[in-house]
RNA sequence: GGCGGCGUACCCAAGUGGUUAAGGGAGAGGUCUGCAAAACCUCGAUGCAGCGGUUCGAAUCCGCUCGCCGCCUCCA
């Protein structure tokens, strides 16, 4: 049985069957870049990256389009306040976004399309709306008439009525109905604007996906993804504009991830809980954050705590010792991974990305391996040191040789404990020739010094080695 | 009010009708070690919020009760 997605259209798992052979469209929305992208991006952007990684393991050759919302409300606030253009405010988020996605370690998408260079496309769609008699103009706005879409609500299970009923925002006059929203804006003194038929104005926020996802992908494409939250208004309104437009269906599978509470609460400004990505990524290794996200699977709500963050990367750094071991005893050379411990990793992620149990599968193997590596016997040990390589680079969690992993959390540690490599290795080889002579408190005093820095000592046959914890 | 979700061991978390309920973390005991560390071995829920029901059989389906949460408004 091949992949099956959890459809949130259909409210089912589907069997997935791509539109053309071997080709996977997929549209993911990204953040408005008007401050820093916190945890809860992360979670979305991982659960993302996993599965773009996954497909292409599966062997499709991915179009993965994620865009940047780069004109709206939220940043020409911001320019306002800062005394600043909601241009440079973008640019400045989006160097911002750029970095924390190349320390996150996640793959870049095909197309990183803006919203401000898709103007001239987002226009033509309005415009081909309104010919269809699918939007209407109120002063220099434009609105999109829900009530003339028939499938209004088909995502988010909704009915229109429902929504009125407990709508408590204000309702503006001017609309049709009250669930009508914009697709142009008529810019105000001191906003940015581009020139259109309606006069001097911007776009909505849900126009710039259709006409970006359309352009990069056509229509219909295989998958659309995004944050849970985004299932409405978002997408339903994505899915109404496009829709209304072509007459074909937009996306063939909807994909959500689930959202992340911090202790128990929902993240928010007011509550002053809003985690920074960088805050986690200054003390913790990517590849920990990553494992604590795929322990649980992406559509389940989760709770992010530090305890939990640690307990991740206490595994991480299993997997990464017992490669380390497997690189060392079987030499760096290019076994074939073996077949069938790959296929298992593929039973279980065609399960939805069931990456839970994919995990459980490689803390399984990593026990057997470390029994195999105990007993000494090395010869059947490559292939399964390939696989197990195999398995968690297609999760994205080996970035780095396990050597090379070990000495960045070194530096690291090193660096915010303001401690050099030569006083350690100092102390090492002080207590070396202590542990030479058989002065054991003189060694174990040393021992202690170091473990309150951080640092344990692994006296092994090849010599002492040391760790950071 | 409408729609949806969740409640599994000390903690995190899979599992949605059928062998002994995955995996991780923490803990206890053991092997190894000068002692440790790491690794490995062993142990750990006769039970899956509670109560009823359906069934040869339920954590899994149905009903009720209790508790928690999300969305319906910008939000990954």
């Amino acid at each position: 049985m091949g992949l099956r997605i959890y459809n949130t259209l259909s409210g089912r798992k589907e069997e997935f069957v791509p539109l053309r052979e071997g080709e996977v469209r997929l549209y993911v929305c990204g953040v408005t870049v008007y401050n820093a992208s916190h945890v809860g991006h992360a979670r979305a952007l991982l659960t993302f990256d996993v599965i773009y990684r996954y497909l292409k393991f599966l062997g499709f050759r991915v179009t993965f389009v994620r865009n940047f919302t780069d004109v709206d409300d939220k940043i020409i606030q911001r320019a306002n306040q800062e005394g600043s253009t909601a241009e440079a405010i973008a640019k400045r988020y989006i160097a911002e976004f750029r970095r924390d996605s190349d320390a996150l370690g996640l793959l870049s998408p095909t197309q990183e399309p803006k919203a401000t260079e898709h103007i001239a496309e987002i226009i033509s769609l309005i415009r081909r709306l309104e010919e269809k008699g699918m939007a209407y103009r109120v002063d220099g706005d434009v609105y999109f008439p829900v009530q003339a879409f028939p499938g209004y609500g088909k995502l988010s299970r909704k009915r229109l009525k429902e929504l009125e009923a407990g709508a408590r925002v204000e309702v503006d006059a001017r609309k049709r109905d009250p669930m009508d929203f914009a697709l142009w804006k008529e810019s105000k003194e001191g906003e940015p604007y581009w020139e259109s038929p309606w006069g001097r104005g911007r776009p909505g926020w849900h126009i710039e996906c259709s006409a970006m996802s359309t352009k990069y992908l056509g229509q219909p494409f295989d998958i659309h993804g995004g944050g849970m939250d985004l299932i409405f208004p978002h997408h339903e309104n994505e899915i109404a504009q496009s829709e209304a437009a072509f007459d074909v269906p937009l996306a063939r599978y909807w994909i959500h991830n689930g959202f992340l509470n911090i202790n128990q609460e929902k993240m928010s400004k007011s509550l002053g809980n809003v985690l920074g990505i960088q805050e986690i990524l200054e003390h913790r290794e990517a590849e920990a954050l990553r494992h604590y996200f795929l322990s649980s699977h992406y559509r389940s709500p989760m709770d992010f705590s530090e305890e939990g963050l640690e307990e991740a990367a206490t595994g991480v750094e299993r997997i990464y010792e017992t490669l380390e071991r497997g690189d060392s005893l079987t030499g760096l050379a290019a076994a074939s991974p073996e077949r069938a411990l790959i296929e298992m990793f593929r039973e279980e992620m065609d399960d939805d990305f069931n990456t839970p149990r994919a995990m459980a599968l490689i803390f399984d193997k990593v026990r057997s391996l470390n029994r195999l590596l105990d007993e000494g016997k090395s010869d059947g040990a490559s292939s399964r040191v390939a696989a197990l390589k195999r398995m968690v680079e297609i999760l994205g969690l080996l970035q780095d040789e396990p050597q090379a992993f070990f000495e960045r959390k070194k530096r690291r540690w090193l660096r915010l404990q303001g401690l050099s490599p030569e006083v350690i290795e100092g102390l090492v080889q002080k207590r070396d020739q202590a542990r030479r002579e058989k002065r054991w408190q003189e060694a174990d005093k040393i021992r202690v010094q170091l473990q309150e820095k951080g640092i344990t000592l692994e006296d092994t046959a090849g010599g002492t080695v040391w760790r950071v914890r």
